[in-house]
DNA sequence: TAGATTGTTAATCGATTAACAATC
DNA sequence: TAGATTGTTAATCGATTAACAATC
């Protein structure tokens, strides 16, 4: 048994993976190459070889990766490979938009409980699921072996949201709301800042697009 | 005058900063340290400070920074003094979700437009705009000098849209379909990537949370 | 066998952090 | 003046890439 420390920038590319070995399990191929792969996901073919390393030496030298095995190993290492249980918090248009959204479904995640703090809002449906209050967060969390919250309310609320989740005892949380959230260690915290990605996209619209070069006085 | 190349880590960073400082402004906050920021952004003080002083001196020893002033710098840094017109495809939940999320607004960016592939969508309002057909999309682009797109189809339409946008004349693209775009440079491309963020997050749950330590067989 | 491609080491590159003189 | 905090250099740390022996 080795131990290793796994970088976070690795963990990040391994659903990248996945997804494209998904893409070609469907189409029928068999085989592929670090230079495929780097090709198709704008890559350093060096670079996926030694993030799949850390893992185990999935390849055959002069071959390549079979996409099956190489899919089912990184499911594994992913921990796609068990059922995981998924809640989550506000369904203004955007919660509502990943209720709906059950792409995480095929990789074994799944919402099973929907909340919000709006109390008028309890018993409606969305996708099959009843809104519930609040109240019953940490009750449910439990009941259904939730592990993951995913957290869509607006940011003044988030860090409250958040608190109850850990209380509750989730060890994940992914939090949608533009907001820094902290977390004792133990819960995991990702953040899907896409105002963030927004605004930093405006930067680089009227810059000649060289590597990032830009001129200031 | 200084020319520099500024790394893409720092610029992801200014709208964080600039979030949060926004936040103390309405708090009446007027004066603020690396520490301060440090400590409410889960950064080092020293990369703060070291991030800023790539654009100037916006600082006073002794004394920290003045809020409003450093707000004032950083939106001139992402070019946010200044209207920046937004186009979105694909009127799916995500893609309205977008649409009524007007956060952008005090950010000078704008959604001003709105397609979708489905003809049948035509002419729908989504808050206050009428959903057109992509055959006017480069026309319309043009017209209202457009300058970013937004891509909330599926994913095997995704790089069809960004080819049109492409061509169309953006610079920029936010691109939430899980699928890794292909742009010749000049066009900066952002992934808003939630699904990858999810799966990652799997990854973690299992784990000895000390920074990122794994163990493997 | 010849060509291709992995796994892995070494070299490079870039980003973060510590430390401190300058100075408010 | 004494305490605080910046701007910036140097040191550290970590991640990416190049190169190549092993081998299918």
């Amino acid at each position: 048994m080795k131990s290793f420390k796994i970088s976070e920038a690795v963990i990040r590319r391994l659903p990248i993976y996945l997804r494209f070995l998904n893409d070609l399990s469907q189409s029928g191929i068999q085989t592929v190459s670090s230079q495929d792969l780097g090709e198709k996901l704008d890559l350093n073919p060096a670079q996926i070889r030694k993030d799949l390393a850390y893992f185990g030496e999935f390849g055959r030298k002069g071959v390549g990766y079979n996409v099956d095995y190489l899919i089912e190993k990184i499911r594994h290492i992913l921990k796609l490979d068990k059922p995981m249980n998924v809640a989550l918090v506000g369904t203004g248009n955007l919660g509502r938009a990943l209720c709906n959204y059950n792409m995480y479904l095929k990789d074994n995640m799944k919402i099973v409980a929907v909340f919000d703090a709006d109390e008028s809002k309890s018993g409606t449906l969305i996708n099959h699921l009843t809104v519930q209050p609040m109240r019953e967060l940490t009750s449910v969390v439990k009941e259904l072996d939730i592990s993951v919250g995913i957290i869509t309310v607006p940011a003044p609320e988030a860090q409250n949201v958040a608190d109850q989740f850990i209380t509750a005892g989730v060890r994940g949380i992914l939090n949608f709301a533009p907001v820094v959230l902290k977390a004792h260690s133990g819960v995991r915290i990702h953040h899907v800042d896409f105002t963030a990605e927004l605004l930093s996209l405006a930067y680089y619209m009227d810059h000649i697009q060289e590597k990032s070069e830009g001129v200031f006085e």
